[in-house]
DNA sequence: TTGAAAGCGGTACCAT
DNA sequence: ATGGTACCGCTTTCAA
């Protein structure tokens, strides 16, 4: 199939000249260019050169010629956990397709703010949307828009300098689970800090909503480290009756189900010494006995973030909006 | 910040100009051009004026020049499930940006082959690893070549003409799990099928694994269509006796605890009326009771993945090569 | 209806 | 040590 001779690869110049037409024919062919009318016959040569060659258009080339690409670069460190982020992530790709955009992520695993930022603007993108695993600073938002990008949106916990917020305001799942368990009559009450890193930038927030949340109603919050391993778990467990909490709050569904069930072979009983709820409702909290109590996020549909990308790049002159996206709500089941 | 009026994009021109110099010297400096030499005032004062304008070279532009890129481009199609996906394609972009390749993963939700092939191509990446969830075909993998791909490395079930292969055969995996099933005395046992779209590509072969090893000792396999959700588990589980199965293999770990919770609500007895085993050695299985046993699939790191593209862009020209790059065994704990 | 030509931003050869 | 300049592939204006 491919020789080693370094087959150059098919330009337009060379449709054009299997065609027998310029290139610019070429070009206002393969563009369906509405402006000027050309044969049909001549349309026919040209495609069918350009199949026979395998030309494909060289996206760099024309981005320089036209100033301007449709790429949305979507940062990615860790790729997101859970089927909450995924979901939405392929939402937001499908969405962002049908309104023609190239959507790209770009791994960007072990680069700072601002090494990112210029990484990223190198590719030109007409908009970021960053989820938040990366910490894009005000400068590196500026580089961004500086290198033609019109929109740059974050996605996360903080909002920052210039760019279009969408604030997923995590305080409120911390909020949201810790107000639940002050219902049932909790006081003390620990919060999971997972112990992986690339998370700080969720649990941070979620341990001050839960804090806010106990500080309204004189309950004692406690934050508690734990790594997402079975001997983590294990010891935290066996020291949990010193700890004298009543409640925890894990984090998410995955850190409480280990914890819960480490707390249950410690002979501790789930709900009755200790409540026990996670959050992002996942399938499996609802396998464990006593099924796990989690908090429900509703997060903005990737649908209507693709809209909002396409809005501001449309228009990219408004003021930076601050956008509050997610609910949270406790959905109490048995371990709490 | 950012204005309105369009400030335009900064260009080696404009950092030219500002440092009094000529956009040769601009791009000996900025990349640290070797066969030159320019001296140390010249070198800070374009330095100096590339960062106070905020200027980042345009790939695209440079690309066009150079006749190359070092773009790695990972099509994606659903983010892959489950933490193995995740750390491998974390290790393989950490390890594919140590060798100076700028990794982008390419949504390609709802693209069919040849169509994804030529959007991947427009931006002329020096290599594609496909993970097969796309399908990539022969024809798609040619028209990657010819636009200057180096490396087309699909990483699936089945191989691709044209194309360097890494096979990773989900077969033994199904493999693995029945002959375990098999050696523990169990001779009617049920395959789950997903029914969720996308892991056709994964789960036909795990049928095909579970199939082969069967047969091998003449043990019934029978497929059995399950979704990932408790209405479907309990639907299954309440016709599970008239099935006559006595051990299931269940996909993966997260079909396999579903479906063993709803066979333990069913009244029926895990292993001892039927054998449970899953896939993936999640650490949730293990807090089941019983503990879950499963396959666990050793992936070629993201190290050595890398390694090989790298190897191939430098030498494309050898042989397609075909690689066995996966190992499964059972890990039998207490549910089968 | 089609073609010639300029120019997008960056690199590297050849002069100076 | 630095500058002038041709060229990469593509689009688009203008002329024919």
């Amino acid at each position: 199939m491919s020789q080693p001779p370094e087959r150059a690869v098919p330009t337009s110049t060379d449709v054009a000249r299997r065609a027998g037409v310029s290139r610019a024919t070429v070009s206002y062919v393969l563009n369906n260019a509405a402006a000027v009318r050309i044969s049909e016959p001549t349309r026919r040569k040209v495609r069918e050169a350009a199949d026979e060659l395998g030309y494909v258009p060289h996206a760099g080339a024309r981005s320089l010629r036209s100033g301007h690409t449709r790429m949305v670069l979507l940062p990615s460190a860790h790729t997101p956990v859970g089927p909450l982020y995924s979901t939405f992530f392929n939402e937001l790709q499908w969405a962002l397709r049908r309104l023609d955009y190239t959507v790209v992520q770009y791994g960007s695993l072990g680069l700072d703010g601002d090494g990112a930022a210029r990484a990223w603007a190198e590719l030109r993108p007409v908009a970021v949307v960053s989820l938040g695993e990366i910490s894009l600073t005000p400068h590196g938002v500026d580089v961004l828009k500086r290198s033609g990008a019109k929109a740059v949106i974050t996605l996360g916990p903080q909002r920052v300098a210039g760019a279009h917020a969408l604030v997923m305001d995590q305080r409120e799942i911390g909020c949201g689970a810790v107000s639940h368990l002050i219902e049932r009559g909790r006081r003390r009450i620990g919060v999971v800090m997972p112990e992986e890193p690339g998370l700080g930038l969720f649990s941070q927030p979620r341990l001050a909503g839960a804090r806010a949340s106990a500080a309204a109603s004189g309950a004692h919050v406690e934050p508690v480290p734990l790594a997402y391993t079975e001997q983590s778990a294990a010891a935290l467990a066996a020291r949990w009756r010193s700890l004298g909490l009543d409640a925890v709050y894990a984090y998410n569904d995955e850190y409480a189900m280990l914890l819960m069930r480490a707390l249950q072979d410690e002979g501790i009983d789930v709900p009755g010494d200790t409540s026990v709820i996670g959050a992002d409702d996942l399938l499996l909290g609802r396998l464990l006995r006593p099924r796990l109590s989690t908090v429900r996020v509703d997060l903005v549909t990737g649908q209507r973030l693709a809209e909002l990308v396409d809005r501001v790049v449309r228009d990219p002159g408004g003021e930076p909006e601050r956008h509050d996206l997610m609910g949270a709500r406790a959905v109490p089941r048995e371990s709490s």
